[in-house]
DNA sequence: CTTCAGATGCTCT
DNA sequence: GAGCATCTGAAGA
């Protein structure tokens, strides 16, 4: 498995997310390897994006992580109990990254479910199953990602994305998920998945 | 299969 | 103080 390089994020974002579905996420923690194959992403560009957290380049602690060099994790608190993992993209202080939505595992799934259910993958129930890493909160659950991992360099040997050859099918596209707010940003057909 | 309420705490105004 | 790039379990169709 090769790993991607900063020159993989360093393009537009649209382009990044679609080229990340099929692609695996490794996180390396007390030297246990957590491996997922993604499956589904959204593109967030702050300068024209008024659901991104750093829409116009607006600058707060928060936001400060999308202004970090491309093939950087920005990972944030949402609705107060769960985790949102991103992959920064494109030039240094150009806000905007790729939200990880969903994955498949790779591998042994059991650290993976013993993360998010605290029990082995036979002992799950059929929709644990169905439903096991197919949402943003989900997916940082079971990979143990929390904000004390935000700003992790992807480049490094904690946290990033490899290429294993894997040819994806056709890429499916839609509007992004839970951004009512973000008026005209709304409609951009900014989700990708894989069936 | 679907809807629905509730959980929970950080972030920015 | 309002709102949030979500998830769960319970209940109904």
């Amino acid at each position: 498995m090769e790993k991607l390089g900063r020159e993989f994020y360093n393009r537009d974002t649209l382009t990044v997310a679609r080229d990340l579905l099929g692609k695996v996420l490794v996180r390396v923690e007390h030297g246990k390897v957590l491996t997922g194959r993604i499956t589904e992403t959204e593109a967030y560009v702050g300068p024209i994006d008024k659901a991104c957290h750093a829409y116009n380049y607006k600058r707060t602690p928060r936001t400060e992580t999308l202004f970090a060099p491309p093939g950087t994790a920005y990972i944030y608190l949402i609705y107060g109990m769960y985790c949102c993992l991103n992959f920064v993209t494109e030039a240094e202080g150009t806000p905007c990254a790729v939200l990880l939505r969903g994955c498949t595992p790779v591998g042994d799934p059991a650290p993976l479910a013993l993360n998010r259910f605290g029990r082995l993958p036979d002992e799950l129930t059929s929709y644990q199953r169905k439903n096991f890493l197919n949402g943003p909160g989900k997916l940082c659950k079971a990979f143990h990602l929390d904000r004390s991992l935000n700003g992790t360099d992807l480049t490094g040997e904690v946290l990033y994305v490899a290429d294993d050859g894997f040819i994806p099918g056709e890429i499916q596209v839609g509007e992004r998920i839970g951004i009512d707010y973000a008026e005209e940003a709304v409609h951009f057909p900014w989700r990708f998945w894989l069936d």
